[in-house]
DNA sequence: CTGGATCCGGTCAGATACTG
DNA sequence: CAGTATCTGACCGGATCCAG
């Protein structure tokens, strides 16, 4: 397995990416891969994610099966969303990407810093 | 090292995330893997990009220190984009979720079709 | 060949209000 | 609590033309 030369418009690569290349839903990916969580609670942990955007996200990822929502109809109702088998094996692969920022983004700033100053 | 439990809206996760979250980057950066390309080899590989989106985010991997630049002044002038030490390290990580993506785009595609069922 | 500058239509995302 | 509906301004991205 290595890399291809080309991307074509619909690879996988690209039908893939261009479903979970934003930050919310990697962002929700993550935190759900500490276990089931609320709508609302999520909307509280994703600093700056408008309700409609979570929504969005949230709908989509149930669609590409990457993620599962049960809601029980308790007064008020409450809804749980967790991550599916399929979801979590995403989920710990861009989890390398949470590490890969963590540990470089130092580096990028300073680049930036450099880039910026010319 | 393990998941926070909320991203809050400039920690390394997110700042990287909102730099790298879009198709182009990922896709480049990939490419890049394999050495040096020019700059019109690069746009026609990857199938879609317009010159302006390319270039734009050229120019973002060169502010993020993720890639070098090296013009050689020829008639006319060459470019040749390259991956930086940095940028090779992140193109590592960013190559797992191709991998992923090849691997388990038919589950996904099932999930989709599955939902849109109902 | 490798871009920059400009114009412009479409889409996205925030704000707000409303529902079950 | 967990959303949906609508409206609107902002931004994105494509097309085109031009320059070094």
């Amino acid at each position: 397995m290595h890399i291809p030369n080309t991307f074509d418009a619909n690879c996988p690569t690209r039908l893939i990416l261009d479903r979970i290349a934003d930050k919310w839903t990697v962002l929700a990916l993550a935190l759900l891969m500490g276990g089931p969580v609320r709508f609302n609670e999520l909307r509280r942990r994703i600093d700056g994610v408008s309700q409609k955007m979570l929504s969005q996200t949230l709908k989509s990822l149930e669609r590409d099966g990457l993620v599962s929502r049960k809601a029980t109809p308790t007064v008020p109702v409450t809804v749980e969303y967790s991550i599916t088998p399929l979801g979590a094996t995403l989920a710990a692969t861009i989890d390398g990407l949470r590490v890969w920022a963590e540990c470089n983004i130092n580096d990028v700033l300073a680049a930036q810093k450099r880039y910026d100053a010319v």
